[in-house]
DNA sequence: CGTATTTCTTAACTTAAGTGAACGAGTTAA
DNA sequence: TTAACTCGTTCACTTAAGTTAAGAAATACG
């Protein structure tokens, strides 16, 4: 597990081997079981995520009805918007899967950034990384249609669709369960 | 102008006098013509820029029609995707008003960044911000109809309305001209 | 094991967006 | 001044998503 984490930052920073102890010393892993809710509607928290192995589910209750709207895998990072703007959050995070994760807070990110430069630099190109990936990912959700969305979702995260049940699917592409449904059997329709 | 800038990034850091002036001995302020195309599909670019005064779009040419992603305007920071992965860029960007930017390059910043520790805690915070943003930007989308996206866009960005013509903006909304008249039309229907 | 619950699909009907075409207003260019 | 073009609107028609309801399939649980 802590391989695959060294492996990510390599990709950004050179850590020495003080420095991967250091950050090992910091007891950031931890377990977590499906279905437990990491961040409820409301509260402010301090914790971001890091997916070593599992899911994660960002939704909002809207109308008393779920809409979810992100799924966090392996090597994805999440810092949910309470935490940079210290405001209650307006969505929810759970967990899909049982699932392994590096768990942060403010404080410790602080403190390394200050202790490790290197830290601060890697934080900033993940960001800007992630940012530019997110305006692809919003620039594509406008210009296709709900059909043309979950044909790119079978292409790109093939493997969401086994992981999630299709309702969480269904918000997430923008549409209704019923909608998702018929649209998968027109697909079928068709190719034959 | 120099002192829209420095306020903000007095949101982020402190400057001293000396900081200030190398920023501004650097001579990154352009003023660029409407119409102008800063970046074409198939370029590769260094260039980031941040809106001082005007406004600029960001789209995409699929099936020779143009599709409208973006708007940014004063105060927005806008670091195009091929700068990131050092690919070719797959959406233009033009330059909707006559408009005072500032324009700088991957060298400028890594020279900036190493010599002043300051702007790589700056970049970091403002693209960890602009990451949270964009993502409920996303969610809002996602999470609502277009009729709601407008009135939406109503609310928070009423000046682009002004600005913009209506068949980019539908395009933004995620719809096409026809379909933006129509609604709009409905909803004047709506109010008496 | 069977019952309850959740999940997924299907269907009939409603609503709204896409499409193609036409029109008038305003702008540009010859 | 006329002709060409762009832009926004409207209309009729098509297509697909939303809604409501019902039932089948899978899963969870006592």
């Amino acid at each position: 597990m802590q391989d695959i984490l060294f492996e990510f930052i390599s990709k950004y920073v050179f850590l020495t081997e003080d420095e991967k102890n250091a950050l090992l010393s910091l007891d950031l892993f931890h377990s977590v079981k499906k279905g437990k809710v990491l961040l409820k509607e409301g509260q402010k928290s301090q914790d971001s995520y890091f997916v070593l192995k599992g899911c994660l589910r960002a939704y909002y209750i809207i109308d008393a009805e779920e809409k979810t709207t992100a799924f966090y895998t392996e090597l994805d990072a999440l810092t949910p918007h309470c935490v940079i703007n210290k405001a209650p959050s307006h969505y929810f995070i759970s967990c899909v899967e049982d699932s392994i994760l590096l768990v942060s807070n403010s404080d410790i990110e602080i403190e390394v950034n200050s202790k490790f430069p290197k830290f601060e630099v890697m934080c900033r190109m993940l960001s800007e990384e992630l940012l530019a990936k997110k305006q692809i990912d919003f620039d594509e959700f406008k210009t296709s249609s709900p059909e043309q969305r979950y044909l790119n979702l079978l292409q790109k995260r093939p493997d969401l669709l086994q992981r999630v049940p299709q309702h969480q699917l269904a918000s997430y592409l923008g549409i209704k369960p019923q909608s998702l449904s018929r649209l998968r059997a027109r697909i079928l329709e068709k190719k034959s």
